[in-house]
DNA sequence: TTTTGTTGATTGACGAGTCAATAAAACTCA
DNA sequence: TGAGTTTTATTGACTCGTCAATCAACAAAA
């Protein structure tokens, strides 16, 4: 009984269900069978509607960045003054919702695959470009032309603090990681202030 | 005609081409055949070796990182002082070595690796424990009770900013990623002695 | 009747791990 | 010392399983 205007919806279900498998599995060593399966529907029909396995890990690399930015600009929609929206990056990028087994799987194989693919590579290098956008816009009133350096060490701060956390085995704590790189920006703002 | 003694020699080949190969491919997706030709030898003789393939990225982990080991202590042995022995072990993490392709392969795959395979996370965990009591050691005559802080930041830089440089497509620059780990570690030290 | 949705079945390929068999060193002990 | 035994090295062939991708066919909406 087709429905028309399914596309969407599967796609949607697809790619969901490539990020769950990804993150059940820790790997991408995951079968367009698993996630057909999850997504409730034949492998035949995930090859229908994406065509090959690739396609569905870009796209779901696509979505977990396209979520990570939404959580971003809605932090610095709220937030106020430079400082102010400098934190608001900091605490979305430790955001619980990115320390879901998950997304910590969907990061780590999407760096795995921007080793060789190249449009995995340019997907990271857009989210990196805009991560350090953001930070330069708010980092030139308080540091002055100093902001890209700052940034630049900022953004890395916040990839490795990231990283160490999520592999730490602990259950992941936003809280201290935010207190982390705060406190390097700290250091760096006094620097420039005195 | 069997040499005696040929089991170190084997497994050192299986593991140096394990490496290779994780380089070549950029994954784990990497097939013992593979492996074993490269290593010049049946894969039946891989796996007499070895028992499966997980041993053998283990072998591989701890060989790259037992490298590592030795580059630092190397840089160690002939820095002097607080503040030299800090730059020592930066400049060892990003020295060439660290950058070739297999090397780069080797420690992305790691990471997903110790998402869930408990000897990789333990293996892990014991680099970042050896990096951090070194910087530790230095770090106390110089910031005295915040030297657990700095070292935890310190090395979460080194890991960002190594991630960055080596997903960066261009050829990785060790010197601007030195500069950028020390410039964050000029600023704290400031901040503690004034 | 064209377009969109959907799948079971199949293809064609590859891969991890096992096994039996072969070969040559090294050891044993009469 | 030398025939027999054990240990180590080595591989081709095979098992059993998996998987990505394709296809033919069916169903229903436009």
């Amino acid at each position: 009984m087709p429905k028309l205007g399914m596309e969407p919806i599967r796609k949607a279900a697809l790619v969901n269900a490539t990020i769950v498998e990804i993150g059940r599995t820790g790997s991408l060593d995951v079968t367009v069978s698993q996630i057909a399966k999850r997504a409730g529907m034949s492998t035949a029909l995930a090859h229908h509607y994406f065509g090959g396995k690739e396609a569905m890990f870009l796209a779901a690399m696509r979505h977990v960045l396209s979520i990570y930015g939404a959580e971003v600009r809605g932090a610095l929609a709220v937030a106020e003054g430079a400082e102010g929206r400098l934190q608001a990056i900091v605490r979305a990028s430790f955001s619980p919702a990115n320390f879901r087994r998950e997304v910590v799987g969907a990061w780590l194989n999407f760096y795995v695959l921007a080793q060789t693919v190249p449009a995995a590579r340019r997907l990271l290098a857009v989210y990196q470009g805009r991560l350090r956008s953001n930070l330069i816009a708010c980092l030139r009133p308080l540091v002055g032309p100093r902001a890209g350096d700052v940034a630049k060490g900022l953004g890395a701060l916040i990839d490795g603090v990231y990283l160490r956390e999520a592999l730490s085995g602990r259950a992941p704590d936003g809280q201290s990681s935010i207190a982390l790189v705060l406190e390097y920006l700290a250091a760096e703002l006094e620097r420039t202030g005195k």
